[in-house]
DNA sequence: GGTTGGTCTAACTGTTTGGTTAGATATCTT
DNA sequence: AAGATATCTAACCAAACAGTTAGACCAACC
């Protein structure tokens, strides 16, 4: 499953196979994705993606990994440092959202994963996903116990936040190109830190104080 | 593009393959199902669906137009009943939980089409989500005017409910399978309509009254 | 300088899949 | 009842695709 590599000669390659890979599932999916493409895109010979990853589904699940386990980690150590729990609920979100738009790929893959029931999600990402859950549970509870924040589903706001960012970011392409979507509309930005991050913060923290 | 039926016999027919398209588009996504298995669900023979809708596209194109257009229709007549903006905002939300709770297949090929930019998203249903989004504008303006709303982008708030909506409905299998996520979360209802529109209601009204 | 082992390529294979076709059967029309 | 039209079936085809193979190249090491 996982590979030594002998050489920089072969991690660099191993890279760049990998990246190509994100690039193609985030374009097409996993069922959509041609692993001839993927090949063509790292500038290697197909068979090579066999010799250093394995199949399509090795592929998948090393993508997948990658993106999910290092937010999960990033967003736990960044949190841990703030001070207030409306301090750490901006930092969530802010984090959240610069994840998002460092890594334009994972919006999509994220989507289709949770629209295919989450089905081939390694292990290892649900995990993530649960850990950013009890984070949130836990800045939420401190909020209550200190009587700042009324007590709500952590769940849902995840699910507010989450959804609302990577829905924004997904729909992007979309917004832009009808034409009958109002100017000011398809004007937005494509980046989530500024102004919609602003605006989603203000209407989150207000949605949670007491 | 569209066949007149010329019996009952034919129009259930074309039902019957339309249902099974839509469940297994939603399953595995455009490029995920396979034609013949949609021939199988519906009970007819392959040729059936050439004959009767056409191509894989277009048997996508029928299913998805189908789905938005008519929710589009629902919401702005029954939006259009409602008194005070607040009202109005309560009927938005509450209709659009009630479409995806009544239309389980929904939010994971709208998901799946975001994901891929939208691009397979035949005009009609972009004109569909254009209309909402201007239907939320409308009312925000009037309860600006009134005084009771603080002025806010109809598209975030938009993204906010839908995306919450829709991601919530998406990841409750993913939800319900995983072992580590709290049981608290775990057994929360498959169903927006009851306490997490309510939740949700309340959080979005909070953001934004003035 | 030859042997070993990691890296890479071109060409191939077996299967799956979207789409077609030639013709059978039912239904309607006059 | 005869012909025409709509509906349906089984079998087929060509292209696309994931995955393989046999062997070339190249660096390191003895």
């Amino acid at each position: 499953m996982e590979e030594a590599p002998h050489s920089d000669k072969s991690g660099d390659t191993v890279e760049r196979i990998l990246c190509a890979a994100a690039e193609v599932f985030a374009e097409s999916g996993f069922p959509g994705a041609r692993v001839d493409e993927i090949a063509r895109r790292a500038g290697v010979n197909k068979a090579m993606l066999y010799y250093h990853v394995g199949d399509k589904k090795d592929l998948y699940e090393a993508v997948i990994r990658s993106i999910i386990v290092e937010t999960a980690e990033r967003l736990e150590e960044e949190i841990r440092q703030a001070g207030t729990p409306e301090d750490k609920m901006r930092i969530y979100m802010r984090r959240f959202a610069a994840t998002l738009d460092e890594n334009p790929l994972m919006p999509p893959i994220m989507m289709r994963e949770l629209a295919s029931g989450g089905t081939t999600l390694p292990r290892s990402a649900l995990e993530g996903v649960a850990r950013v859950i009890s984070l949130i549970g836990g800045i939420l509870d401190e909020g209550v116990a200190k009587g700042v924040f009324r007590p709500i589903n952590p769940f849902l706001v995840h699910m507010m936040v989450a959804g609302a960012f990577i829905v924004y970011k997904v729909a992007a392409p979309v917004r832009e190109r009808a034409e009958f979507i109002p100017e000011e509309v398809r004007r937005m930005p494509r980046e989530l830190a500024g102004s919609v991050l602003g605006d989603v913060e203000e209407m989150v923290l207000r949605a949670i104080r007491k």
